[in-house]
DNA sequence: ACGTCAATTTCGGGT
DNA sequence: ACCCGAAGTTGACGT
């Protein structure tokens, strides 16, 4: 069923699987999609549905009537016209109850054609990969996903007196990169071909705990501009 | 305005902020909720939709005509109707340009009762908090939430000879919760008054890269069974 | 299939 | 307001 089905119904709603959770009856907007995948939404918390149940899933829709006929454990709402059953695979459960409904409408979107983004992390670490001077006069990259045991270096370079650094990029620099290089640089500065490796932190935006605990542990941190960044690299475009 | 309104209607979106991304026309479910957010779904992502704006933020609806005289970069899609710019106050930016509209229906949900949960890693901290026995005959909580300076460690007991352990909970124990609790010891052991302090890693599955780097540091591993804590803790209300 | 890491993560709680 | 950590995180990519 290639569609979309959006319905504001009363219903109360009881999920049971990693953990379990109750939503009490009241009116809501449930949305059905293509994927199978069901959403309950309330009319805050920006996207974020109260409860879900993710693809890959089935439901199975019961009038009320017939679903009262196995209830055992507690009396059904009289509001409950019907109960939608969503499972998934893993055992998680979605029970809805659906009440008076407001509105249930279904239509077809066909395929969409996609999101493009510009200005994700991959895009610094490649703008960063092409102008090495970012880091300091004299500097040149050796690699990309620079491949260690643990897990790829984003960049190695070479600074201006040849000694290897590696460089951790992120968008935002927490605690979680600084102990990721970290990683890295204890593995790689065990490897006698490298010699020692020093380290740099290089983010757009870098907190405060990053910042103290990176120099903590002798790993220089860089603030870059991506937009300058990006301006440098359409500069070169029109250079050559 | 307390409402939701939900909108299936041909469109064009294209996000500016901490990212650039676009979305090429064609038809979808938009969805704006009361607290003014505004989603952009295409019928498969589960419940993610292809772009959004969190709130707050603030909408302002032109007609295709007026928005028209505005644009001096390209040419606008004779589609589209009206131009939706919803704006963030950090500068965020989502357009969606309108076209054809197959739905469009508003209608107020009222108060949500709201989410209850159960089995969050809270209830399982209070659960080894209020049963200390699970980690060893004769331990005992010092204390919940015991504040270090670089955040709380989830409990801090003390073993059958009295020593100091710290204990890190986690639902599903991976590797970064490893590292948070080496960060903490390696804090603690600093501090004369507390003497040496071990580490448990308590969780109710630990992969197995979690489990290696833990032992690797010196640290134990418990696996804890929820239920059966839950049910300790049942028995007690009955005994008592 | 599993592990790793990014994400416009979002969300809630504490200081 | 910022900081921190949890989440039914989800999702993409590589082995």
């Amino acid at each position: 069923m290639d569609a979309v089905r959006v319905v504001i119904a009363e219903c109360q709603v009881d999920y049971g699987g990693r953990l379990t959770a109750h939503l009490p009856m009241a009116r809501r907007l449930i949305v059905v999609k293509a994927d199978g995948s069901v959403s309950v939404h309330a009319d805050d918390r920006a996207y974020k549905p109260l409860n879900w149940m993710s693809p890959p899933c089935t439901t199975t829709i019961t009038p009320a009537a017939q679903a009262d006929l196995g209830a055992t454990t507690a009396d059904i709402d009289p509001r409950v016209r019907e109960v939608w059953m969503i499972r998934s695979k893993s055992g998680d459960f979605l029970q809805i109850s659906v009440g008076e409904i407001e509105l249930d409408y279904t239509t077809e979107l066909g395929i969409d054609p996609g999101l493009r983004k510009d200005g994700v992390e991959a895009h610094l670490q490649a703008l960063l990969a092409e102008n090495p001077a970012t880091f300091g006069e004299g500097w040149s990259v050796v690699q990309r996903e620079y491949m260690t045991a643990i897990g790829p270096v984003d960049l190695l370079c070479r600074d201006e007196l040849g000694c290897y650094v590696a460089v951790e990029v992120k968008r935002r620099g927490e605690i979680d990169g600084v102990e990721q290089l970290t990683r890295y640089l204890d593995l790689m500065n065990r490897d006698p071909l490298l010699g020692e490796v020093r380290g740099v932190f290089a983010a757009q935006q870098i907190k405060p705990q990053a910042r103290t605990l990176a120099t903590d542990r002798g790993i220089s941190c860089l603030v870059v501009d991506y937009d300058a960044l990006r301006g440098l690299d359409h500069a070169e475009d029109r250079l050559f």
